[in-house]
Formats: structure tokens, C-alpha cells, sequence
DNA sequence: AATTCTCTTCGTATATTTGCGAATAATTTT
DNA sequence: AAAATTATTCGCAAATATACGAAGAGAATT
């Protein structure tokens, strides 16, 4: 009962997981937050960004679900850093992809390597 | 009456209107098609692809609107290509950011270059 | 035991996204 | 001029995303 059409390899989906994660400025705004620090609370992220406590919540469950970032529970505080692990495939899945269109004008330059 | 709370920086939308635009496996598909060829057909494309032909107008769309593809239209044939000036931006701006995270390792090693 | 602090979950409202078929537009072919 | 080809737009339905305040959970403090 599998295949009917072909739908789309493990790398369109993962690609897909990771960009929808960075889709909302946001987002990104948390990432840059945990970019310029080991770790960070909710709670010093709260006072930085212009969103409800309730919301930045919902927003880092969907980059925690997308694996980019992880947290530690120590009610009543919770710290949460960069999946370092993850950023790595994140970042080599989209280098190449990009890779792939520019690759006659970058490739030459050894900016990027795929494979 | 402008500035109650930061809001996002530039760079922060832009990151997110370019991965809004990876953020749905069919439109990482349609990039594919596009990366392995200098253009392509409506109608070559919606062979390929498990969505119907409407819908298809959509997704590309989406990523014309984000300036990832560019559309020559002949009726009643449209054909489609890489934006390469601003897939070129969208590269560095992710390179820039998965560096900013990664950097103590990567940075070392020379595998990407950011300002 | 009650209060406080911090964060998540719930409930709700609104907006956006995704999907398809039908209808439309624009050209080429018959 | 009619028919065929190709792609977009329209209209609709369903699902998902975004946002907030209120309520709840979990630990530390009073």
C-alpha cells in the first residue's frame, strides 16, 4: 500500500523540517540569541523578543521538534542551547543545496565542498 | 510612535522569507528539477511532481515571490529558471548564520569564509 | 501550608497554507 | 472561427500556524 506516486526523498523532507523551522523571524531571532551564548533561558529570551511568554513556548517547541535546538527542564527554570549536532546536518544539507545551483560559479572558488 | 519593543532586523526577515520558501518538500523538489537543468517547463515540471497543476502554480509562486526562481512567460508555455543573484544572498545569508553557531568548529578548519 | 517564580499547556480567535477541480486567459493548431 | 494546449486564477474546504491570556504544573521560598 506504499507507493502510489513517488513523493519526496528523506533529503526534500529534511531540508523542508529545517527551513520550516528558520521560517519566522522569531525563530531566527532566538537562534541568534543562542548563537552568541553557551545557553540561554526562557525567561532572558522572553525579555528580548516581542512575543508573549506563552508564545515564545510555541516557538521553541517547533525548533525543539525540528532538533535545532534542545532543553533542560530545572523548574521552575529552563535552559535551552543549540543542537550542535543537528546544526552541522542542517548546515551541510542546505550548503550543498545551494551548492548544487551555484556550483559553477562557487565551486571553482573552493568556497564549498560537497561529497 | 515606532519602537514600543525591538522588532526583527533585516537580516532576520530575510533569512526567514528565504526559508519559508524551502519550507515545504515540493518546492525543495521543484528546486531540484531546476538545479539539474538551466530551466524548465510548467508542464515538465508538474509531470515530475505529485501535486496537481493549479497547485503547482502555487509553490511557484511562493518561491517567486521570494526571488528564488524567475518566470518567462510565452503563452501558453512558462518556463522557469534559478534566480541566481538572490540564490547567491540566500547562500550566504545561511552560510553566515549556520557559521555564527558552528564556528569554533568549523571556522578552523576553513570550510566557509563569512564578511 | 501558602506564596512566589518560571515555564508550559489549554482554550480561543484569526490568518495563512495547502490542496483540488472548475473556470478563465492566451496562444497555437486545425 | 473553432478546437486544442498550457498555465494561471478563482472558489472552496481542510489543515496548520500564530498569537494571547488564563489556567495549570513544579519547585523554591516565606
Amino acid at each position: 500500500m506504499s507507493s502510489e506516486k513517488k513523493k519526496y526523498t528523506e533529503r526534500q523532507q529534511q531540508i523542508a523540517v529545517f527551513a520550516n523551522a528558520l521560517a519566522h523571524p522569531v525563530r531566527v531571532a532566538i537562534l541568534d540569541l543562542l548563537h552568541s551564548q553557551p545557553c540561554c533561558y526562557h525567561g532572558d529570551m522572553a525579555e528580548e523578543l516581542p512575543v508573549a511568554n506563552s508564545t515564545l513556548s510555541q516557538h521553541l517547541k517547533v525548533l525543539k521538534d525540528a532538533g535545532l535546538i534542545q532543553g533542560e527542564i530545572n523548574p521552575p527554570k529552563t535552559k535551552y542551547c543549540i543542537n550542535r549536532q543537528n546544526y552541522t546536518i542542517a548546515y551541510t544539507l542546505f550548503a550543498c543545496f545551494f551548492e548544487d545551483a551555484l556550483e559553477t560559479t562557487l565551486s571553482q572558488e573552493g568556497i564549498i565542498q560537497c561529497e
